[in-house]
DNA sequence: TTCATTGCAAAAGTTTTGCACGTGC
DNA sequence: GCACGTGCAAAACTTTTGCAATGAA
């Protein structure tokens, strides 16, 4: 995607197309790695060298806030952030760390016991060793 | 229970019974309400005053290696503990951030996608607004 | 007795905050 | 032009590490 094809899409969500923005978004949608903010912030300080941390936590929660990236939760103490927004799982290999997405996990549905509840979304993490850690094993 | 009936828990599962580690098993097996470290530590630190916060996360390892408390990972940022170590869902409201056992979120089937892994479990996190904080919303 | 575990202090890693300056619309 | 966003520095918060002292088995 083009800046300014990025450009209209967070004008489009309501949130202004400032250059550091359409930089993050562009990292998340290229490189569809799940990275965490300071990885975000190594790669992208190189062609915006005056990029400082606290944009890329400002420019995230802007984009998150918008619905245009989601956080993926599956490793204890860091937010990693996906450009897929669509619905889907993750898989995290527990050598290697690598997490990938899980585009055909099953359709849960809500269980009796939430009945009361308001739930929002859902998500499904698996964990387990993927197939190069797996044969590394034996 | 009892601190000698953790104690032989413990040592069943091959860990030496120190009193740091029954008093973090004691603490997260009377309060489930997925406490991360810090909040372990201020509860323990009262009742045991030369307790240190490196002890809990000690103490927290080996209980985890030993298959008596389980991470729940639903929240950016921080690992917090559970003592029931049933497979089941976690539900986190997105206004008051408590977290709450699910018991019978459906049993998942390991999607096509990940047949050429070696998937060792998989969990559901549920996120929305409880009960209270739903009517409050309205 | 012996080796694992504890507790202290210090550091590392991630994220947040306050505030002056800059910029998209 | 004005409100919103950026960037710096400093702080907050969670977790890890090195090492000497302690204690469970």
């Amino acid at each position: 995607m083009t800046h300014s094809e990025i450009a209209v899409l967070l004008k489009e969500r309501g949130i202004r197309a400032t250059p550091q923005r359409i930089a993050v978004y562009q990292y998340l949608d290229e490189h569809r790695v799940h990275a965490q903010a300071d990885t975000i912030y190594e790669t992208v300080v190189e062609q915006y060298p005056s990029f400082s941390r606290t944009t890329i936590y400002n420019s995230i929660r802007a984009l998150e806030e918008a619905g245009l990236i989601r956080p993926v939760i599956i490793d204890g103490t860091v937010v990693r952030y996906d450009a897929n927004t669509k619905d889907h799982g993750h898989f995290k290999c527990l050598r290697c760390s690598k997490v990938l997405d899980v585009m055909d996990s099953p359709h849960t549905t809500i269980p009796p016991s939430l009945t009361d509840f308001d739930t929002k979304h859902c998500v499904i993490n698996y964990y387990g060793l993927c197939p190069g850690c797996h044969e590394a094993a034996n």
